[in-house]
DNA sequence: TTGAAAGCGCTAACAG
DNA sequence: CTGTTAGCGCTTTCAA
């Protein structure tokens, strides 16, 4: 692979000033410019990004942290990160923490800083106390989903009023006349769904309806399965489940089915998320849908913003802890109504 | 962030000591080792990989070539990836080609050899003469799920012998009793589900059956669905629906299921992959079984034999043109029998 | 407008 | 066993 210097051999000028066409910076002249371009396009030359990388003291990529990419959310949204990070000239190394912090920690210690100038946290299962120890060696940190718009964490983060989505998950429920409810809520461990019950809850509420039974379960469809049937076994029967999150409320639908009852004649069934498969499950999934792409580039915005200041001021010093941790909130989740959720077959 | 050389003066040695005892190589003595080991931990040092890439002229990164995460089977596959790189040291950079082999050339020609030492290559749509570009560059390109074992391709590959896929779905099918059959042939525009078809035509053919109708279809639910549609129109019915893939398989489910019939009493479905889906879905999908987490092994171990080697031989020259082409075959696809297929109904 | 020179942090011979 | 000496390929002041 050919170097800058023979770029700049080839083209009778000095290595700097081939870097500075190539950068854009620095006036060059037309004429040397286009001899530059010619001997860069005659050689096929390409710059060695890593060379580059310990140069400049940044590399051009992001890490981004999931936990599992077993839950189809993630590919999605990894999918959206790609394209954001990619239009602001990053590329994204993929971090798969299964679920495990020690993996966490030990790709944030690995590559951040080092390899990747910024990292991306979805609900990656990760000790917060690592992500703030690599945000004060230098490497930003943005957590991508967080569940209260009102409470900031003591991250960097874009936040989804997940609490609304509970409560719009509720109030369809209510509107279409269902009093009984079955509620599944999922990461259990994290609590990270708690916010999406509360607004869930609170719809009730307002409505004076109590009579709501609920059960926690893996975010999963096996464990929103295994969470529907416990449900359904009460009496009399909720004619209502609400899910914390698509994939569970898919396996309530499965269960449902398993009982010889049908979604949504006998039962409505309502998730959170919007998640493709939700679309492409029968009967297709109601939801309330999360702006996933906007969250995607909301995150990788504010992380390029971290980098670009964090680098100005202070060296690599920890933020300024008067300062607010800045939070960007994304637009609201919005109610989508397909195929599962109807009136209740009898008041 | 603490250098080498401050770890060195740290410890009363050199740079050099320093770098030998973190890499294990050149004999250090058992106490300067413990001294370095203590300044390392003191000063909380982490190698910087970018410094390291330059130095060492490789760069500890893999590029996972997608063409769409949106498909489900490939978030598993790249988890599998990412777990074998791992293993071997590696980072994984993901590079979604979503399906435009410009986009793939783009990110070949940027971290190819500068930023990753090696590519992985699902089938990503890309185009075979930017592959063996870069390969001549000098970093090794390996295909991760190539369908033909007996036709090798110009490229490293791993093989899977979809073609025995497609034959163990119409074995299945036959054996059940079915002789009227519906086909659905994805990845229409790259031909490359063309060995599955052939597997499943040969079975048939063994058979003496000739009932087949053929649709092709897009690789996604929704194409599997209007295939399915399609399909079912023709008189009389088939009884059987195969899918070159898992996710129009599943999409058939669904148009059946529309059209009020009932998976397996009126209709089979069988599908090719067994991706998580398959197991989740209502009723579950028979399919043929790939063995994902071992190419994705073999991929990654071909891989790192070639960055072995080629860097030992001939600098970054072209492979030498007569020796041949490397392959591995992954252990036979396996028929896995779930809830979607059974007897027809009437002979 | 261009060139010279120093250095990013680390590795890799080769000496001592 | 440990230190010296060169770079890896690129960017970036600072001079010319």
């Amino acid at each position: 692979m050919p170097t800058l210097s023979e770029v700049a051999r080839h083209a009778g000028v000095t290595p700097a000033t081939v870097s500075n066409v190539l950068r854009k910076r620095g006036r060059v002249g037309e004429t040397t410019r286009q001899r530059v371009l010619d001997a860069v396009a005659a050689l096929g030359y390409r710059p060695h990004l890593a060379a580059r990388a310990l140069a400049e003291g940044r590399a051009p990529t992001l890490a981004l942290m999931v936990s599992s990419i077993a839950n189809p959310f993630y590919p999605e949204f990894a999918l959206a990160v790609e394209r954001a990070a990619r239009a602001s000239g990053h590329f994204v190394i993929i971090c798969n923490t299964n679920e495990d912090p020690l993996t966490g920690r030990a790709y944030l210690d690995q590559i951040a800083g080092t390899l990747s100038e910024g990292v991306l946290v979805t609900n990656a299962n990760l000790d917060f106390a690592d992500l703030r120890k690599t945000e004060a060696r230098g490497t930003p940190v943005v957590l991508c989903m967080w569940e209260r718009p009102t409470e900031p964490p003591g991250l960097p983060c874009v936040a989804v009023d997940f609490r609304l989505a509970g409560k719009l998950a509720g109030e369809h429920l209510l509107e279409l006349g269902h009093r009984r409810f079955g509620a599944i809520v999922g990461s259990k461990a994290s609590g990270i769904h708690a916010a999406r019950y509360e607004g869930f809850v609170d719809a009730l509420r307002a409505a004076g309806v109590t009579k709501n039974r609920v059960r926690h379960a893996a975010d999963t469809i096996q464990g929103g399965y295994l969470a529907a049937r416990a449900l359904l076994e009460a009496d009399p029967q909720p004619s209502a489940i609400f899910a914390t999150n698509d994939l569970p409320a898919l396996g309530a639908m499965h269960a449902i089915a398993d009982l010889g009852l049908r979604v949504p004649d006998d039962l409505s069934v309502i998730g959170i998320t919007d998640i493709q498969l939700a679309r492409e499950s029968r009967p297709a999934l109601t939801t309330v849908a999360v702006p996933t792409v906007e969250v995607a580039g909301l995150a990788v915005e504010l992380l390029r913003e971290l980098i670009e200041t964090s680098y100005g001021q202070a060296g690599r010093d920890v933020r300024d802890v008067t300062a607010p941790v800045p939070m960007r909130v994304s637009s609201e989740p919005k109610l989508v109504v397909r195929a599962s959720t109807a009136a209740p077959r009898s008041r």
